[in-house]
RNA sequence: GGCAGGGUAGCUCAGAGGCCAGAGCAGGGGCUUCAUAAGCCCUUUGUCGGCGGUUCGAUUCCGCCCCCUGCUACCA
């Protein structure tokens, strides 16, 4: 192997992966993929192949009010409503080739130990105390009323669809006790106060511990250092992290059978808990201790933005409060994606819904799309035609089309196999592929970086300068006249798409797959590690297909007419 | 209201205290024909949101203002 990476840390690393849990009460979407589960894949695919320890864990959220909301308007019951998009989200990781080692849930039984035990832990230090709420209850549902679930005139604008959290009309964050006429959005009744007794986590706390903490963080992008110092300059605020609901995790206490550990304190938990069910279902229970209690270990979360104070904050609270565990190493979170300018919405139907598009279209394109236009520093938005036109141009095109191009006039011209290996190269030739081989280590720090747009843009335009290459080369017309000179020419692009195949690898994994058999390599591209795998001379070409398809613009109208319907 | 991010070519976006502010696409011109009518070269356009300030010099730093997006913690 003739890589050409050296890695500055210690090799190989111990890296988790931690991404967002989503909530179990729908599909994936588009904007799910680009903000969390796509970046965390390339990462993981790369650091894979650069042989480091590299585990990736995440899993459904199947606790929480809207499922059961959801559970109840089916006339079913959670059970059935989580496990249904559970399987969906499966189905989902599978076709679009997110390659997690683990995806659970939160209904598993070690999950409910560990929150227990990380609970009474927490309870045992001091960091949980007990005390009475006051909240709207609705008499009719029988429950307590989360803020957003009532609805009532504004006191500020008068607006009359107010939620209790905040006014849509006036922008105003209002606290529920404030409506007028107050309705429950569970039923018609009118919301009641009532007291009922929780258990708070005493967040205040850590406040001086986290901004020392969070100050020396000068890796993490600014926008989530940023938000994160603010929301500590103002005070973290104690939160309840028990409610007066069935269907969760049940309170380790005596008294606490009517109340469950609350969704946002447990789902955050799934990391650990799921790192735990890896190593029990690996047969070595105790591994996960290499990701959480080694100090070399990185930890890094592919969130939204929205779940940013629960992992700079709320997480790394409770990870201090149990001690011996490791805090976050990174918390990469990307901005949303919009689609065709309005922001996605599940009620509206404003969203690429994945199982939708997963049975129309090939998975690379649309990795590559959201890549291209990942929302790692502002809202970026995702269009129909946009998505067409880079399939076309840039996958078809650039890259698809270069590798067919060369395989073909080298089948034809050679026998079908490799040109024999050049006594030497050019000048031309040697640029290419020191090129090629030094991309490892740029492309390969920009992904360790997070900056995934950028590391598929560097390595894209190598496939541009194979095509520079080719041109001025004419192995076309050389082929007639000098047949060794072609045979470098060809040699050499053949090598050079080796590599840019490996280095397309974390991004686009199914159809790099192809080219790697196309280019007769045995084995498995994923498995020949981060650096250029030589072709050599002789080669059996088997015969290429096209690696894309290229797509009809009429596509373009058909799925926007779909949007919001 | 508060906080955060953003406002850069027709479009989608990069970028940086100072050589002519960039890329891709779109538009215009040319070359090529191996390839999925693919490839390559050349080329037009910008008051770098507005107003002040710091500086020898700012679009890049500071202040104020306008606009967009998100968050504002019992949705997670």
């Amino acid at each position: 192997m003739t890589s050409s990476h050296s890695n500055t840390r210690l090799s190989p690393e111990t890296i988790l992966i931690a991404v967002a849990w989503p909530y179990a009460n729908g599909h994936l979407h588009a904007g799910q993929i680009a903000g969390a589960y796509l970046p965390a894949d390339i990462y993981a695919r790369y650091h894979r192949m650069l042989g480091n320890h590299t585990l990736m864990v995440s899993g459904s959220d199947s606790h929480g009010t809207p499922v059961t909301v959801r559970a109840e308007s089916e006339g079913t019951t959670p059970t059935e409503v989580f496990e249904r998009f559970h399987e969906s989200f499966l189905d989902t990781f599978n076709r679009f080739g997110i390659s997690f080692d683990l995806f659970t849930t939160t209904d598993t039984e070690n999950h409910a130990k560990v929150t227990q035990d990380i609970f009474l832990t927490l309870l045992e230090r001091g960091y949980l105390y007990e005390a009475e709420q006051t909240l709207l209850y609705d008499p009719q549902a029988d429950r307590f009323l989360p803020d957003r679930y009532v609805e009532g005139t504004c006191p500020h604008c008068e607006y009359t669809q107010a939620r209790g959290d905040q006014c849509d009309d006036c922008g105003r964050t209002l606290d529920a006790f404030e409506l007028i006429n107050p309705r429950s959005k569970l039923s018609a009744a009118s919301p009641v106060p009532k007291t009922t007794k929780h258990h708070f986590i005493k967040l205040s706390a850590f406040n001086d511990s986290l901004t020392e903490w969070v100050t020396q963080q000068t890796h993490w992008r600014p926008a989530v250092r940023n938000f994160t110092l603010g929301m500590l300059r103002e005070g973290l605020h104690d939160r309840a992290i028990t409610r007066d609901i069935d269907w969760g995790i049940s309170v380790p206490l005596d008294g606490y059978e009517n109340k469950r550990i609350y969704v946002w304190f447990e789902a955050v938990i799934g990391y650990l808990s799921a790192t735990k069910e890896w190593a029990q279902i690996e047969g070595r229970p105790d591994d996960w201790k290499n990701w959480w209690q080694n100090s070399e270990s990185r930890i890094i979360y592919f969130q939204g933005k929205d779940n940013v104070p629960f992992h700079t904050l709320i997480w790394p609270a409770m990870l201090m409060g149990y001690g011996d565990l490791n805090l976050p190493y990174d918390v990469p979170a990307n901005q949303y994606v919009t689609i065709s300018g309005s922001k996605a919405s599940t009620s509206g139907n404003w969203a690429i819904w994945m199982p939708d598009y997963l049975d129309r279209y090939d998975p690379d394109p649309l990795r590559y799309a959201l890549t291209v236009l990942m929302p790692e520093t502002s809202d970026s938005d995702f269009s129909w035609s946009e998505y067409v036109r880079r399939n076309n141009d840039e996958l078809v095109a650039r890259w698809g089309n270069l590798v067919n191009r060369v395989l073909t006039i080298t089948r034809r011209n050679f026998e079908g196999r490799t040109p024999a290996t050049p006594s030497s190269l050019s000048q031309e030739s040697e640029t290419l592929l020191r090129r090629v081989d030094d991309a490892f280590e740029i492309v390969g720090e920009q992904i360790n970086e997070v900056q995934l747009r950028r590391a598929l843009a560097s390595t894209m335009e190598i496939a541009q300068g194979t095509n520079q290459y080719l041109e001025e080369r004419a192995p076309w017309s050389a082929v007639k006249n000098d047949p060794e000179h072609a045979g470098e020419t060809l040699h050499t692009a053949i090598n050079a798409i080796s590599g840019i195949t490996t280095l397309l690898q974390p991004f686009l994994p199914f159809t790099c797959a192809a080219a790697w058999d196309f280019l007769g390599h045995s084995g498995e591209v994923q498995e020949a590690g981060w650096g250029r795998t030589p072709v050599a001379g002789e080669t059996l070409l088997p015969e290429p297909s096209p690696l894309f398809r290229k797509l009809d613009d009429s596509i373009v109208e058909e799925e926007e007419a779909a949007l919001g319907t």
